[in-house]
DNA sequence: CGGGCTGTTGACTGACATCAATTATCGTGG
DNA sequence: CCACGATAATTGATGTCAGTCAACAGCCCG
C-alpha cells in the first residue's frame, strides 16, 4: 500500500480548459464506460469535458480513508480493489472494480469521509467527475440519470445478495451461493475476481476455511480449481443444492 | 402470512382519472415522502397523478416471491417487513421499511422477479408508482433523479455496512456494531426495528446466541434490555471498543 | 536460481449452533 | 381487567464446525 496517488496538484486546472485535442483522452475514457454508453456523441463530448482522467500504477492509491469525496471514480482500464482495514490489520474486501465499475457515488449526494482504502491492483486508467460537474449534467442529460439509477440498483442488489450471504452461518453453503453466483448458475469457467484471500475475506471466513471447503467441493466432484485464479464448475445442480433458499 | 393483498383490481382505472378529488389522498401520501419534499406544490401534483394508494393490514402482504414487479413501493404509514424464505422454513429479514422507505427500484430498471415477501407488520398505507410513470416523471423533473439517486446511494452505503458487520466471525463485535448504529453512537433508548429472532437471523447468528450475547452486554453495564424491543445504550465507549474499526 | 508471497495442509481449541426445557411477555377473550 | 394460552425469549448441556497457530508447498517475481 503505496503512498496516496498525487493527481491533486493538477485539479486547480479545472474544466475552463475546452480546446478540441486535449479531450480526447476524457473521450475515449467516456466511451469506454457503460454509464454513458446510451449517449449520443455530442452528448458524450459534454461528459468529457467535465471528466479528468486519472492513473494509478499496479500497488498504487486512488484513494485513502479518511479523505473527503467530492468525486466520482470510473474505472476505464485494469482493476481497483476497496477495502477497509479493520483494527487487527485483517483487510476487508468491500467490492472489486473492474472497467466500467464506479465509486464514490454516496460522496455525491451526501458530504462524506472515505471509510475504506482504494488501491490499484494493477495498471489501472480511471475517469473522475467532480459533484458539481455530475448534478450539472444530470440535469441536462435524463438518460444519464437513468443510466445512473440502474447502476447503483444493480449494485444495491448485488451489496443485499451479499449480505444475505454473509448471514448463512455455514462456510460451505456460502462459498457455493457465492460460486452459483459468480458462474451465472450454469457450469463452466469463471475467473475468480481477487486473491484468494481477499475472497476469504469477502466471504466472512479465513484463508483455510476457503481452502478446505474449495477442496471439500473438487473432492466431491462439483468444482475443479484451475491454476490461482479460476474455478471451473462441473456440477452445477449439486452446487445449488449446497447454496441456499 | 396472510393472502395477499388484492389491489390489483383497480390498477385497470391508472392514471387517466384526473379529477381533483380524486387526487387528495394521493397528494398527502406523496408529500409525506422524504424523495418528493424537495419539489414544489405542482411538482408534487405531477406526482400525486401517477400515483396509486395502497392500503395492507397488519399480516397482509404487499407482495410475495415469484410476482414480476414494475412497480415502486413508498411506505407513508405503518412499516413493512421484508423477507426471504429459507428451505427450512426459516425468514431471513432483508429489511425493514419505515415510512418514507421504498422498495422495488430493482424491477424499475431490470425487468425481475421478486425474490422476497413484502408483509404489513402494522396498518400500513403505501403509494406505488409504476414503472412508466416514474420514467416520465425523471425526464420531466431532474430534481426527482437526484432525490432518487440520494436515496439509493443511502440504501447503499447501509448495504455496505451490513455487508462489512456480516462479514466479522465473533458474533460480539457483530452485535455491537449493530448496535452502534442503531443508537447512532450516543447513549439512549431505541426500539429494535424487528424481533430478536428475526435481529438473529438479520446478523447472521442464532436466537439462543443474540440472547446470550445481548445478556453479556448487560451484564457488563454497558447495555440494558428494556421489554421485548427496547435497548437502553448506557456506556457508548465500551460499546464502541467492542464493535469494529 | 533464489526469495517472498500465496495458498495449502495438519492438529488443536474455542465459540457458536443445536437440542431440549423453562420462563417471560403479549395479545386475546372471558 | 384479569386470566389464560400462544408465542417469544431465555437458559442449560452438549457437539461440531471453523478459527488459530504452525509448518510446508507452489508459483511468480526479480
Amino acid at each position: 500500500m503505496a503512498g496516496k496517488q498525487d493527481f491533486k496538484g493538477d485539479v486547480v486546472m479545472e474544466s475552463v480548459h475546452t480546446h478540441e485535442h486535449s479531450i480526447e483522452r476524457e473521450l475515449e475514457c467516456v466511451s469506454q464506460v457503460p454509464i454513458f454508453q446510451r449517449l449520443s456523441a455530442e452528448q458524450m463530448t459534454s461528459v468529457a469535458q467535465v471528466t479528468r482522467p486519472i492513473h494509478a500504477e499496479k500497488g498504487g492509491a486512488v484513494f485513502s480513508t479518511g479523505e473527503v469525496s467530492q468525486t466520482l471514480y470510473i474505472v476505464n482500464q485494469g482493476q481497483v480493489r476497496l477495502y477497509h482495514l479493520a483494527e487487527d490489520g485483517r483487510e476487508q474486501v468491500l467490492r472489486v472494480l473492474n472497467p466500467g465499475d464506479f465509486v464514490g457515488e454516496i460522496a455525491l449526494f451526501t458530504d462524506e469521509i472515505h471509510a475504506s482504502y482504494a488501491e490499484a491492483t494493477k495498471t489501472t486508467e480511471l475517469c473522475t467527475i467532480s459533484r458539481a460537474s455530475l448534478t450539472a449534467l444530470i440535469k441536462k442529460l435524463p438518460p444519464l440519470s437513468m443510466a445512473l439509477l440502474g447502476a447503483l440498483a444493480d449494485r444495491l442488489k448485488s451489496a443485499e445478495r451479499q449480505a444475505t450471504l454473509l448471514a448463512i452461518p455455514d462456510a460451505l453453503p456460502r462459498l457455493a451461493g457465492y460460486l452459483q453466483e459468480l458462474t451465472g448458475h450454469t457450469t463452466g469457467t469463471v475467473d475468480l475476481p481477487m486473491s484468494k484471500q481477499d475472497l476469504a475475506a469477502y466471504l466472512g471466513m479465513t484463508p483455510e476455511s476457503l481452502s478446505r471447503k474449495l477442496r471439500q467441493l473438487a473432492t466431491s466432484g462439483i468444482i475443479e480449481t484451475i491454476g490461482r485464479r479460476q474455478v471451473k464448475v462441473t456440477d452445477s445442480i449439486k452446487l445449488s443444492e449446497l447454496a441456499p433458499s
